[in-house]
DNA sequence: TATCTAATTAGATTATAATCTAATTAGATA
DNA sequence: TATCTAATTAGATTATAATCTAATTAGATA
């Protein structure tokens, strides 16, 4: 997950009409002046906040003859949540610094005439290696369909499959609905 | 949990800067001057964030010599991390700051030999514990006719219309098209 | 189409907070 | 004790955001 999207849960739920709407579409969806009423709030103070909360996905709305009703995503609100615990990567724990020449070395041995890969080193600290080499093709901020990533890693390694699995559960990509995006480096293992 | 506090760490979390802090300090202790250096700002800045990440306990310190080194508490911050989760539940009870023993001498005080009360307080807090005195009687998630609560309210105190009103102003409860609800317990007063 | 209800937007006010430079403090060392 | 290093505090500047009233918009209904 990006870095500002992180911080941007958090701000956004670091108010406290916020949490206590929240707290209150915690046992069913309400109209906004319901909202405002329970909070002592006036209506356009309420239309700010959940403004705040849709553009976070943490609250939807169905609308029923002249009434809208607000309803908490919840699993999206347990995802978000769990995201600043990743921060960082658990991976990073495994310590390995590695020299520029050695890596090169590494990559080469793995590399045949035409730069391609033939296979991936069972070692993991190796095939981190190779995948990053592999990752310095694509930007930062930008979104890939799956399809486009496949394309590109097969210029690389012919079982594209592997490859970006391995780069989701190495942290190195982050997926959300059939979209890819890099990681911020500081969630990479390594 | 209290609300207050669910809020303040996610208003704490909720900057790019102290996420990045949180984000190096997984991979082991820094420095301030360090963590300036890596940040790209100044010393003052980085004791800043340093200080309101300290306040909620998600970082600590350790000096050596004239250096201090800054420690990330992962369990703290994983606990408060999934505060939020549980936000609604019933468990928001504890920013009451009167004891028991308090309250009951309070009602006691205005309370005649039958069990109901003469006058109100007109302190504001002593009235509000009286109020809650009453709603006891009340059940969270019940609908109730207006009719019904004045006649409940007569069992405790003759003018109805002012408790009920009461009510409503402190957010003890919430009335829609003629119909009362207790308000779930995180929006009362106190 | 005219009118009603609920929600949103615009714009003002006010409060909060991120960052910096300059000054000060805490603690170590010679 | 004098001096050094790293951290903190004070105070200013600037940006962000919570809330309100008044005006507008979206959609339903007669």
């Amino acid at each position: 997950m990006q870095l500002d999207k992180i911080v941007n849960f958090h701000k956004t739920v670091g108010d406290k009409t916020r949490i206590r709407i929240i707290s209150l579409l915690r046992s069913g969806p309400l109209h906004g002046q319901a909202i405002a009423g329970k909070l002592g709030l006036k209506a356009p103070t309420i239309s700010h906040h959940l403004k705040k909360l849709k553009d976070i996905d943490v609250v939807y709305q169905r609308r029923d003859k002249n009434t809208i009703y607000y309803y908490l995503n919840e699993s999206k609100l347990e995802r978000l949540t769990h995201a600043i615990i990743e921060v960082g990567g658990n991976a990073m724990n495994e310590q390995y610094a590695v020299s520029q020449e050695e890596k090169a070395k590494i990559i080469q041995n793995f590399t045949d005439q035409t730069g391609r890969f033939k296979r991936l080193p069972a070692q993991r600290k190796k095939k981190l290696i190779l995948l990053e080499h592999i990752l310095r093709g694509l930007e930062h901020g930008k979104s890939y369909e799956e399809k486009e990533i496949n394309e590109y890693i097969q210029t690389y390694y012919e079982d594209y499959a592997t490859v970006r699995r391995e780069f989701v559960m190495a942290h190195f990509m982050y997926r959300d609905n059939g979209i890819y995006e890099l990681n911020p480096v500081e969630m990479w293992p390594v």
